[in-house]
DNA sequence: CAATTGACATACGCTTCGTATGTAAATATC
DNA sequence: GATATTTACATACGAAGCGTATGTCAATTG
């Protein structure tokens, strides 16, 4: 355990503190999280907590950006495999919808994020999902596919329909059967943007 | 102040502790409240908060719901003034999106409201802007001017991009001249929804 | 090999929440 | 109308939790 270099070995306690973090945040909420448990839980104090993300916030703060760029990852793949460029618009916006539904995402994301951290456009490490449909948007837009519409309005629009509609989606009696009628409605109200349907 | 019937005294008290609430969570927000100092604002002791209100999401809940039934309100008279059933829905919607520019209402129902007491379909104290919606999303089904959908998927959709938007205008750098083309996307999006257009 | 940096642990004070208990005034009972 | 009882609210207490200040030991640097 010796036989690793410095740097090395932070990397190591930053990835377990962060792995630990976003278990607690996802079981309990950020608010009712405790730094000492959820140090101790990873091996180790607060102390290693403070030194490496300065505070809870700041932690929550890195948690946020690991799991948004994993979903925009996912998501920017799953849009890859659509056949046209409204495809791929139309399968992101599916698949925000269905990675919500992860309790993870949705603790840590959807509620806490925005509520300690502010709107997620706000937020240092640029909300990548976002990111993603802007861009799917702005080629849609240059391709004369769409209606004319600012291209940010749009794209926070499209991103606040799907992930709000996912919180319900997850929080209804039957989410299996619900998904899909979110789904649909959610494909009826891009297709407003498209200058023919 | 010995003249009062008793009722009529935890009414006030109710008011005041009400108030008090409102203004602090909107000023610092709910994590950063104290109750010592909300309850003393209002000339009080945590006592009275406790009775009243059984604790401090109990206190929220309330505030939430007095903004709540304000918001669902003014876009219900908003609404009623515009011509047909479609001119209502963009009413409300709009209407939604200019009230989410305010800070309290941004603040409390927007970003505490939902972590701390959850997905807002839940509320106890029902999503009143919500119903307003569905009204609507319904009233328009049944003239078959909307193409099929389910209700409350529409309902959710439309409201969450309202709201979000409204989210990213008040925390843009120049809000007066982003509100119209988030207004504009809302018109675009939801014309999706509509059989013919 | 001595000096210094730095990663993390330990210890402390302050604030805050929730509850348990106290009290005085309003209502109820006769 | 006097006594009993409820109850609206205040006060007192204990238990966490956060952030900082300080300590320590290993890894780096010259």
């Amino acid at each position: 355990m010796a036989g690793k270099t410095r740097t090395a070995m932070m990397e190591e306690t930053r990835g377990k503190l962060l792995a630990s973090a976003r278990k607690s945040f996802a079981e309990h909420g950020f608010a009712a999280t405790s730094m000492d448990d959820l140090t101790a839980a990873a091996g180790l104090t607060r102390g290693a907590l403070y030194h490496n993300f300065g505070d809870k916030k700041g932690l929550l703060a890195a948690v946020v950006d690991q799991i948004d760029a994993e979903m925009a990852a996912r998501a920017r793949n799953l849009g890859a495999l659509a056949g046209t460029l409204w495809d791929r618009l139309l399968a992101e916006g599916c698949a925000y919808i269905e990675m919500a539904l992860d309790p993870e995402v949705q603790r840590i994301v959807l509620l806490d994020g925005p509520a300690v951290l502010g709107d997620p456009s706000q937020w240092p490490s640029q909300n990548r999902c976002l990111d993603a449909t802007r861009d799917a948007v702005r080629q849609l837009l240059d391709a004369d596919l769409l209606r004319p519409v600012d291209v940010e309005a749009a794209s926070r629009l499209l991103n606040g329909a799907a992930l709000n509609a996912a919180l319900w989606v997850a929080a209804c009696e039957k989410p299996a059967q619900t998904l899909p009628k979110a789904q649909e409605a959610f494909r009826l109200l891009a297709e407003g943007l498209l200058t023919e349907r």
